[in-house]
DNA sequence: CTCTTGACTTACTTATTAGTAAGTAATAAT
DNA sequence: ATTATTACTTACTAATAAGTAAGTCAAGAG
């Protein structure tokens, strides 16, 4: 019945990932994955046999895509602005999706009580975002292209941090105010103050 | 055994806000209140029939010491920058205190599973600080001692993501960085770029 | 053709949760 | 003094969660 030797492990990851981004780890049970796709739950359990593990794989998952589009950009090097502002179109994106929070807003809430592989994973996700906008504000600001005052370090900080809260504030307000803060952001960092 | 006739609705109110700030609304069980407080179970829900009930006790606790603490810098005629940096100010002092988070950090990952009198009293919390935040620096733009480009509006919406989102990330990173972005904002609005 | 392995399923256990029902002791009202 | 009410307790139920054990069945290896 079920269409055996097809990639179930991504899909669970792929459903789990989603769940996260909108429910949170404690949020959703493994019934919420295994429904949709079809299975049991001991098949989830098969692939990953604690949640936690699946956890895991949900951030690796998020870690490796976010390290593949920065790749990208750095590839087809993109000028720093549209670099950050790759950045606020995929916030953009990913809110106007049901939602969708980044990991932080969606784990940061049970953080402690998370197995420390995924700690160490949140970790790495935020110091990755925070190494790519920071170089990128950097290299903007030396080319007279993006300005701000203050040390990049703690720029690519608020950025993250305000895109962040936006995206939550927009989930509880049912009304997308990402592109709101983002545009704000836009009009300071790319429009020189005379 | 119990010392009948004092608080205890207050001090499950209390246990419970301080548990929503730390772990979300999903995060900690009646257990959680009843052991440190003494008491059972039971005794929680002789006091708040269901879990809602409860979380709508602790929304209303919040907005009233919101509302009342606004009061009371509008009363002091404190100038718009003494207002908008208490903001500041109070939420590097919870972030201090255990990492704690703001309401829609705490709420907002399960938000359309909560019910919808607390979902209202989100709403009205945000609606309150946003107000607050608005109002002053609109003032303080008028009186020339806050600087910031486009809308009170937007940038009051801006300010308030920016440090929802810093909470999260100090918890996270287990680093207080509410006070860095914080300074960053402070630096931004109260000093006049020349 | 047999055997093993990978990818599951069925059926279960255990733990924890919110929530309920009935009882009790102290206080307040009559 | 009696009664009613407030503020609980003990003891329970029902639901849901993660997790486990044993069985199944198709496909590939030998």
């Amino acid at each position: 019945m079920a269409p055996r030797q097809t990639n179930t492990r991504q899909q669970i990851v792929d459903h789990a990932r989603n769940l996260v981004q909108c429910c949170g780890f404690d949020g959703f049970s493994y019934r919420d994955i295994a429904n949709p796709l079809g299975i049991r739950n001991a098949a989830i359990h098969y692939h990953f046999p604690c949640k936690g593990d699946l956890g895991v794989a949900v951030l690796e998952d998020w870690l490796h895509d976010l390290e593949q589009e920065i790749t990208v950009a750095r590839e087809r090097r993109l000028p720093p602005v549209r670099q950050v502002d790759e950045f606020f179109i995929r916030s953009e994106q990913e809110s106007a999706e049901g939602w969708k929070v980044c990991p932080f807003g969606a784990l940061s809430i049970n953080h402690e009580q998370l197995p420390v592989a995924m700690q160490e994973l949140l970790i790495a996700i935020r110091r990755t975002i925070h190494r790519w906008l920071t170089e990128n504000l950097e290299a903007g600001r030396k080319a007279g292209t993006i300005h701000f005052t203050g040390s990049a370090d703690t720029k690519a900080l608020q950025l993250a941090a305000a895109i962040q809260g936006a995206r939550q504030i927009s989930k509880v307000m049912e009304k997308n105010v990402v592109t709101e803060v983002a545009n704000q952001l836009r009009d300071e960092l790319f429009h020189k103050a005379t």
